[in-house]
DNA sequence: CCCTTCACG
DNA sequence: ACGTACGTGAAGGGT
């Protein structure tokens, strides 16, 4: 049966996206992506002089100098020589993470200068000076590699550099992700999927609310607010549609009301009604969660649109905690790993088409559910047209009950290209 | 080499 | 009673 179905072309498996993916990736390897160098070098500057203003003003606040990048002595400062109530611990003492430093925040001035002063510090020495070491001597590229047997759900990854974690929000974060740019004569194109889990969600589940949200292009967030708080679009204000984005993140993840209100700060008792409300309004959600832990813990994995397996072991386990996390690799990586084959299938049939029609232009990176391109500018309107197509293209293939949309944007560099 | 922290989807 | 949202990679500190 399985095989009549793939000879007559209705049915794809992962075995069939991995190994085709295999040149596409080699040509993105090889592509790479180029450097605005000295604009990272001029923004290295204008960070070592916040930096070095910043840790005047918190060894003033702290009372003397320390390491900030050390989470020991920052503990050591904040809650022995400060005396700050502390958070939750570590394995190795007193967190200091952002949670801990926000909360702190209402004591003292330390704290939110602390937090200032890791952002800053992360992207100096994560990106901005890390980036230009590691162009390429002859290409003067970056050349990251994508890894296809990492990560358990069937993402890709990227090392050397990671090019996946690009900062993408604050002011410096953007000027970090304008020194990634177009060459003269080209520009960038970035394609990307619009609410691609919650698609894949609505698809698995079958829920009749959410296939229609989808297949009448409404605005989900939206539209699972109504649902929530039981109101009409005109009464929905700004807050509640992201406490409806939280509840929908929270339930493609596997919530629980702890997490809920830890993240959208409201009480436990508030988080509860709402994932409940969500799931009496979205019921075959529900049922879809229950099928998906059933299954694993029956046959020791779960599986993707394309049958891609995730062994759970932990659906077994004795102790509750584990179980719990196992619960919750079985409701996400069905629909985080069905993403992944998506974009697979759209990387082979867009890379196929571009070969055909356009071989100037290139594919140099996937991040999870966008593909970037470098395009010559007299090619552009042409591959808009061809990327929205092809990759929208994979719904109707794959047969999803939800229509794929597709934003695109265009730039000279990542910063304003980003959809 | 492990831990903590934090960058992204 | 218990811990508590999925998946990654890199940097820096400290042993």
């Amino acid at each position: 049966m399985l095989d009549r179905l793939k000879e007559q072309g209705s049915l794809t498996l992962f075995q069939d996206v991995e190994m085709p993916l295999v040149p596409v990736l080699a040509e993105i390897e090889r592509n790479g992506f180029l450097l605005d160098v000295e604009g990272l070098r001029a923004l290295s500057k204008e960070l070592e002089r916040e930096l070095d203003r910043m840790m005047e003003t918190i060894a003033r606040l702290a009372g003397g100098e320390f390491n900030i990048n050390s989470p020991k002595q920052l503990a050591t400062v904040l809650f022995e020589k400060l005396g700050l109530k502390p958070g939750r611990k570590t394995k190795t003492g007193y967190s200091t993470d952002e949670d801990t430093l926000t909360q702190l925040a209402t004591q003292h001035d330390l704290p939110a200068q602390i937090l200032n002063y890791r952002s800053l510090s992360k992207l100096k020495s994560t990106y901005v000076d890390a980036l230009p070491e590691l162009l390429h001597p002859d290409t003067k590229r970056l050349h990251t590699s994508l890894n296809q047997t990492v990560a358990a759900t069937g993402r890709l990854s990227s090392t050397e550099p990671n090019l996946q974690n690009i900062p993408v929000k604050g002011d410096y974060g953007l000027r970090i992700r304008e020194a990634f740019i177009a060459p003269k004569g080209h520009e960038l194109l970035c394609a990307d999927y619009s609410q691609i889990e919650p698609r894949i969600l609505a698809h698995l589940s079958q829920d009749p609310r959410l296939i229609s949200v989808f297949a009448k292009g409404e605005d989900i967030h939206m539209a699972t607010a109504m649902e929530i708080f039981g109101l009409p679009s005109g009464q929905i204000t700004r807050d509640m549609r992201r406490a409806a984005k939280t509840v929908v993140f929270g339930i493609v993840y596997g919530i629980s009301p702890f997490g809920l209100s830890q993240n959208i700060g409201v009480s436990q008792a508030e988080a509860k009604k709402y994932i409940e409300t969500f799931f009496e309004k979205f019921s075959a959600v529900r049922a879809l969660m229950d099928r998906n832990i059933a299954e694993g813990k029956e046959k020791g994995y779960t599986t993707t649109i394309l049958g891609r397996r995730r062994p759970i072991p932990e659906l077994q386990s004795g102790d509750p905690v584990q179980r719990g996390f196992g619960e919750r690799m079985a409701i996400n990586s069905p629909i985080q790993g069905s993403a992944a084959d998506l974009i697979k299938v759209a990387m082979i049939n867009v890379h196929k088409k571009l070969h055909q029609d356009q071989p100037h232009t290139k594919m140099i990176l996937q991040v999870h559910d966008e593909l970037i391109f470098e395009v010559p500018e007299k090619n552009l309107d042409e591959a808009k047209r061809l990327v929205k197509k092809e990759m929208e293209g994979v719904g109707k293939q794959l047969g999803l009950s939800v229509p794929l949309k597709v934003d695109l944007g265009v730039g000279k560099n990542w910063r304003v290209a980003h959809p």
